[in-house]
DNA sequence: AGTCACATTGGTAACGATACCAAGAGCCCG
DNA sequence: CGGGCTCTTGGTATCGTTACCAATGTGACT
């Protein structure tokens, strides 16, 4: 492979200097027009493509923004990394992606990697990080955005919501309906520590009713696949067969266990009750429909965005934004009375 | 902020020249362990953070791996991504992601993008772009990966399997217990190049069965959604209400076939038969599970990462690398006279 | 005609790391 | 005891762009 070609190819070619082909190639730049066109065109028949590693040094902006999420298998997070990546395009930023399969030595190790790379703004998912982490986070010296929950102590902008009111909210509406024997399915506490969150919402909800909590069916580490949900009913008609009602951690293990209801040939909602979380499409469309929660992932992705772009603008104080999640009521909670009414 | 602190700052302080401090940060170079350790020990103290933009271009080097996919909401490309992300990261080598929003023309601009980053290589799904995309590509001077697709005129490297091809074997599956009057749902011709090469082969392979195949149901432009499929499955009864069987274009639009076909009572497979794509997982544990075809998504991934670690290490002739995909027999499609049996 | 403001262009140094070359220390060997 | 070898360390130039400052040209206005 040959020396690549310049900015000094392309000045020599069009006659102008090597500023005049920077300036050419940034917007608000005062450039005459027609030079500029020259300039691109020239470029463009040499083959010349713009080097970013050049302008990232010498600039100090890369344009980037860094996120870690635990995996990009998850509707819920890739609507949100939609969503951030489809704002900050428009203002000519580009999403620097890590996984860290809900592990946090590994979010470190993503941490350390992105800051590396000398990025405008930092999002991480969740609020619960190494000792290491944080202080890279703290000592990084741009705009970090914690998102997906509402730590007690953040360490800078936060777009989230309480995992653990949602559950509330959910066990209210199944305790309005008469419900008592209430299990829940999920929430690893080693590893996820969102779907933990939910389930102490769970239980200090059940506890609120007067109701007992002694029906957790751990469903293994995340993420928690609709054949766990499956695998976890299955456990829990065994352990507690005379169970009304059932608060999944997300709605593809609700799917996964009303699909076990199917096949047992347990009617739902009459014969079980069950709710999800996440609002994934599923939810809306399998028979019956899914009681689930909409924590409203894409716009969690679009508020972080309009976050970043207005901080780097502007710096501004701590923002925490809080995203009021939305109890979307389905077929599988119906009250049965309901049903036979129509 | 104040000035940012550098391999300067880290030398001075551990009392050696930065030459050496670049070299503690690398692997592979002669220091003295107990140097290296000073030295990094120092850095941490001092809260320094490596400068890979510096790095990137001085070396030449940044260590990024392009790539554009349609869209992050889809768990097969996801797949892909994952199995890619993983195998690379542990060569040091990091994804750089970019969506087309299966749209050419911001492939093109994805593609420019990614470029002006330069990355070690660069992977592209699908076998159609721009002429403009093309040419980019074809300049580029790093190894080009075109996946999920088996393009007729290859760029470079190739990674993928036969779409048409696929659905041939789904024909053939379904001619041999005896259906006659298929339909097929998806496969809009302008944006989803590989939904559009499905229903090419459907085509084919019904014409070579001698039967028509004139219930071609579009779903609109991908991606196809769960509902769009129940609404295509609508659609699809309402114009030929006597189908036997309905090939989708994916598993997401198969599963919302079937919960249509649930909300009218027509039993699957018994009244009426339908077939996926991709293995998603809802695929194999859905009422009844459906039959699809696995395209074995992060094994392309994998396979991709690998083709890109061989390539930088040692420059390869093009690679062509075929999938085999699959197909799952399961039970959409069960023939009844087995279900009788059992 | 002279002054000033503005638009446009150019020259030079610098961003913070690494490639490349060189040199000193320590060791083995004849 | 000197030559050759390896291991380790240091000095200097440089990657390709942009920040910064300066110079020129143009038109408006006094």
């Amino acid at each position: 492979m040959q020396r690549s070609i310049t900015m000094k190819d392309v000045a020599r070619a069009a006659g102008v200097s090597v500023m005049t082909v920077s300036r050419a190639f940034q917007k608000d730049t005062s450039v005459r027009p027609e030079t500029r066109d020259t300039i691109l065109k020239v470029a463009e028949d040499l083959g010349y493509v713009f080097d970013s590693t050049a302008a990232n040094l010498r600039s100090q902006r890369t344009d980037f923004v860094a996120v870690t999420i635990p995996s990009i298998n998850n509707a819920n997070f890739a609507d949100t990394v939609a969503g951030l990546s489809e704002v900050l395009s428009n203002e000519g930023l580009q999403v620097l992606l890590a996984y860290t399969n809900y592990d946090m030595a590994q979010e470190e190790r993503a941490i350390e990697q992105l800051l590396r790379r000398r990025p405008e703004a930092i999002v991480v998912t969740g609020g619960k990080h190494t000792v290491r982490a944080r202080r890279l986070l703290e000592g990084a010296g741009i705009p970090v955005i914690e998102a997906w929950d509402l730590p007690a102590n953040p360490i800078g902008h936060v777009v989230g919501f309480s995992n653990a009111a949602t559950m509330e909210v959910m066990v209210n509406h199944l305790a309005a309906q008469g419900h008592e024997r209430i299990a829940f399915i999920g929430g690893d506490v080693v590893a996820d520590t969102r779907g933990a969150d939910r389930r102490r919402g769970f239980m200090a909800a059940m506890k609120a009713h007067g109701l007992s909590c002694d029906r957790l069916i751990e469903a293994g580490p995340p993420p928690i696949s609709m054949r766990e949900g499956a695998q976890a009913m299955e456990r829990l008609l065994a352990l507690h067969p005379d169970t009304q009602a059932v608060v999944c951690v997300s709605d593809l293990s609700a799917f996964g266990a009303l699909t076990e209801c199917q096949r047992r040939g347990l009617r739902v909602p009459q014969d079980m009750v069950i709710t999800g979380f996440g609002a994934y499409e599923i939810a809306s469309i399998c028979v019956p429909t899914l009681t689930t929660v909409n924590p409203f992932p894409r716009k969690i992705g679009e508020e972080i965005a309009d976050l970043i772009v207005n901080t780097i603008k502007k710096p501004t104080e701590q923002q925490i934004r809080k995203i009021a999640p939305e109890l979307v009521v389905a077929g599988s909670t119906e009250k049965v009375s309901e049903m036979r009414n129509r």
